[in-house]
DNA sequence: ACATCCATGTTGACAGCGACAACATGCGAT
DNA sequence: ATCGCATGTTGTCGCTGTCAACATGGATGT
């Protein structure tokens, strides 16, 4: 998972091993040999989310528990316990982590891209999508029935989320006289249910079998979001006038 | 659940039992009583679906316990498996009523709207949201991460499913001159990502809390719906025609 | 250098769960 | 009236989430 940043030290060695160790027992090395298990891990907390996400993304979400994640993290069955207060939390981890990365590739998309309010729609458009063909396990949990209560999305720091995001391209290309004028939000509610209703459908495999690819992803996600742009760009005449 | 249909015969009685007694034990009744436990149930598949639905939508997805499902249907922990292979099959049955709910709701309120391809479009489309909206706990097992295999949704039966209901209001709108030319999968797929965006906006509760009433969701489910239709029949000039 | 504190990890336990096997019951076909 | 088999029950197993009590050792002040 090359997108992912450390957030504190990390030992690149036992990073490695979990990667790598698959399903055994954590007891299968003795105890005195180079890679010696330290009785403090380092930065559990973290190699705690990586094997969540791993677990996830290899086994799927009804094998996902604390005790298999502790396994593949190297310790015992309690130590989660240590960083976080139960399993939801532990997804709330991921959840964030899924949060930050996202609006991150979005960014990072964005100052690749032409500079125009509609060119920076697109590219925040489909890194959205991108980001959720890329990483389902982070997507799912982010947007998945997982939670007792709402999971505030926004990022605590002070960088923009995804949301912020598209409100910004709506608004500039609104003043830019690009989009249609009327209720910003209405036209930021279209675009991120576009988007989002695309992700979800590739996510949960929805699709037809022959746009699983991820470069078929991108291709269409770049269709539809030039579809809605050339929508949201139409001036007039909206709509039918019934009032129904 | 007034939209339910009983598939085969059903005990009144039990019903209303089910639908009352919320999570005491079912022994607290005297077996020589009026309503007298029979020992074969009657349609105890139907009552697991219901208490399962039923349970979701009380307590959410981590209280979904199989034994807590027999206990609300007043059978043993160990009833359902002659009705389910596992607990996924049991979820299954409950992703199959939905799937067949939400088509019908679709093609009821299309059969109450005007004629043309647009209105029956929007009525598709609306329709859609609000099954979400009403039904979450049906909307989230549907399109949730809770099947290992892909879940083929096609309703068995002849009647069409919500997809093919998309298809052809989108091929009716094009062959009348009213929508945009142009591959109809790309325009299908487009409608399909809206509503299905909003609506798991909506289930989500990613949405701002104002709009999480019933009627505000109608609302702007018809906002969207008519946001869309009128960027689709836009007919000419799509998109930015930059290569990237 | 060294004692000490406390964050971090371990061991052990308990109730609840999914799933299976063996047994019991009674509806419906004969 | 009988009786087979679909349906429901009892008992069991390994596993899980969570807690309490205990063990360890890195950081800190002197």
């Amino acid at each position: 998972m090359p997108w992912m940043v450390r957030s504190r030290t990390w030992n690149g060695e036992e990073a490695r091993t979990v990667a790598t160790r698959s399903k055994r027992t954590v007891k299968e090395a003795p105890k005195e040999l180079g890679d010696k298990p330290r009785y403090h891990h380092g930065d559990l907390r973290q190699a705690l989310v990586d094997a969540a996400v791993a677990l996830i993304s290899e086994e799927g979400f009804g094998a996902l528990t604390l005790r298999e994640v502790a396994r593949r993290a190297g310790v015992t069955h309690a130590a989660p316990y240590r960083h976080f207060t139960d399993k939801e939390a532990l997804l709330g981890a991921v959840a964030l982590e899924g949060f930050r990365a996202m609006a991150r590739e979005m960014r990072e998309r964005m100052d690749r891209a032409p500079e125009g309010p509609l060119e920076q729609l697109s590219a925040a458009g489909v890194a959205y999508v991108l980001f959720a063909v890329r990483h389902p396990p982070h997507f799912r949990v982010m947007f998945g029935p997982h939670f007792q209560r709402p999971l505030k999305p926004r990022s605590p720091e002070g960088e923009p989320d995804a949301f912020a995001l598209l409100v910004g391209c709506i608004a500039a290309g609104q003043s830019a006289g690009l989009l249609r004028q009327g209720e910003p939000r209405a036209l930021t509610l279209t675009a991120w249910s576009l988007v989002h209703g695309l992700a979800s459908l590739f996510v949960d495999r929805q699709l037809d079998e022959a746009v699983q690819g991820l470069e078929a992803a991108e291709a269409l996600a770049v269709v539809q979001t030039r579809l809605l742009i050339s929508g949201l760009a139409h001036p007039g005449a909206g709509g039918n006038s019934d009032g129904r």
